[in-house]
DNA sequence: CACAAATGTGGAATCGATTCCCTAATTCAG
DNA sequence: CTGAATTAGGGAATCGATTCCACATTTGTG
């Protein structure tokens, strides 16, 4: 492997020289430079990021801990990310959880060992431990996804979405509206979400029945079983179905043609996320808009004024949403 | 930051023994182990990654370039990859090229200077230059989804499953077959596919008009396009349409259902992919179900045998396909 | 013209590990 | 009991950069 010295002893000058025109930074002749490049260009050299990092302490890799790669929610909010850092010269270093919770510990402390300069992480929750982990974390951490106090967050307004979703149903004569969430330890998807639905309905005087609660665990089949439970066991039928995803929405919007409702005549049936399902199926269905690239590109800028010691970053960034109202409903 | 030196103070013994420790090798006492191993856990040190990369000139790390992130295909081979990868302490870095062909051999050079351990390439292409790079690679170059010779690859069979579900729309009584296609610098999508459709159909005698074969660039947008092109063109009313991927397929029943044609009644539609949207449309699409994430972790696997220096590692690893036939035909 | 400031360059310490080579203390076989 | 093995542990070089400091040369100014 090609080393400094080598090109300092190619274009005959020192390693510090080298290590001047490599930074353009100190003084360094017209003449010292151009041998210099001219070698470097010649043998192809590329400095060590290792050396390099073990002075400078700085790696330009970013890690992300994502709770599941194959969705839309998180290659959208990479993607984001990654047009801001793809720019600037940093990288990704990419990790997850597959939902499992202990897991987002142990990947911070990790990261942290891989000496990343800083961590983004999508939060499904906001468990003690792992708010004290981040807080004593070595390396600046943003969270998407999840409101943490003291932690610089991207969040999107679950609860002001969920509202207005619920407030969209009541507005087209819809009353009984049933309601799939996820465990409450997600705090975004989990309460928010419920709480928005829940405050629309007690603002207009409906009585939620316990048999329109029902909770999935974010997939298809969940949203499925949980619409079946729902419309077998309530004793005054749902007339419209909230999946607090669009995933499992999918599940519940399956469950309910298969068992020879008519949607949007029966039951409507709405979600949120805006996935790329949700548009192709008949009747499309009706969803609230995140802008997840834009939550990873904010996270990632969030990232980087962190980095840059820039102070007074604001703690809580709240995303907008688009209510996309389709044929479901 | 704690460093050896630090360990070996406080433990009374030299940064020697506490190497020895940490990695297990050479010979330490029980005494002076336990001693290292108490002071490591009430510091809570871990070693600088830097520092031993540099001496040991390996970091653990897999740079894997993908043309885009949010799509099924990458999301769910990443997801292959990482369950191998994750067991074995290896992370992945993560790049995209946007499906920018130049990106790749920049993408790639770039890794190698972060010196990864190895760089798994989902390849789209198989331009001379990107094969001169990667067989100049200072690390193994893995690619999976083109057939490079020379380089390991893993690859689906996709000239066999064409064919074959050229020959199943064949079965099924269509004769008017027309072909949405990609740019031909992609073999595996562009020529193989493609090929494979032009020989079922050449064994069966049907001769293949001009206007039958279009070309899209993946997006669902093109996949719409060229179905309204190839259903405005044609003298002879092509009866059925076959997309080299789902999402052009998915582009092509959005087209073939607005313009008032029956799926299946007046044209069948078929794509490659298996898609989750696929499932879910109805007519649900009939496709081809690639195991990506075999391919993934396949990929992986022949990596790691790369690394151990394993000699014979083969050089091409055809993965097989499913067909699913469902009410688009 | 003299002296300060600006410019250019190299020597050597440093970052935090690994590892080769040596020495010292035990253990063991004959 | 003695001379090899075996076990234990330290000293110091090394990996490939950055950067402080010192020194030499050139330029500028009154």
């Amino acid at each position: 492997m090609i080393t400094i010295n080598d090109i300092a002893e190619m274009a005959g000058v020192s390693r510090t020289t080298v290590s001047r025109v490599i930074n353009s930074t100190g003084y360094v002749s017209e003449k010292a430079r151009k041998r210099v490049m001219d070698v470097i260009e010649e043998t192809g050299y590329v400095p060590s990021q290792h050396a390099k990092s073990l002075r400078t302490k700085e790696t330009k890799i970013i890690g992300v801990i994502l709770p599941k790669i194959s969705t839309d929610t998180s290659s959208r909010t990479v993607n984001g990310m990654n047009s801001v850092f793809e720019g600037i010269g940093y990288q990704i270093l990419l990790t997850t959880t597959d939902l499992e919770r202990q897991k987002e510990i142990e990947h911070l402390r990790l990261l942290q060992n891989r000496q990343v300069d800083g961590i983004i992480l999508i939060a499904t929750n906001v468990d003690q431990a792992l708010m004290d982990e981040i807080k004593t974390s070595k390396v600046p951490v943003v969270v998407v996804g999840q409101e943490m106090s003291g932690v610089p967050s991207v969040i999107f307004d679950d609860h002001a979405a969920a509202r207005r979703m619920t407030e969209l149903l009541i507005e087209k004569g819809r009353r009984s509206i049933g309601y799939i969430g996820v465990d409450e330890a997600d705090r975004s998807v989990g309460v928010q979400r419920k709480a928005g639905y829940l405050e629309a309905m007690a603002q207009h005087g409906i009585e939620v029945e316990d048999a329109w609660l029902e909770t999935g665990d974010f997939s298809i089949e969940s949203g499925y079983e949980a619409a079946s439970r729902m419309l077998e066991a309530s004793s005054r039928k749902v007339d419209a179905v909230f999946a607090a995803t669009d995933r499992m929405g999918l599940g519940a919007w399956r469950y309910i043609r298969r068992h020879g409702y008519d949607i949007p005549g029966d039951i409507a049936i709405v979600g949120i996320g805006a996935s790329e399902t949700s548009r192709f199926i008949e009747p499309a269905l009706t969803t609230i808009e995140y802008e997840y690239e834009q939550a990873g590109s904010v996270a990632a800028r969030t990232m980087m004024q962190l980095l840059q010691g820039e102070k007074g970053v604001s703690e809580k960034k709240v995303l907008d949403f688009k209510l996309v109202e389709r044929d479901s409903i």
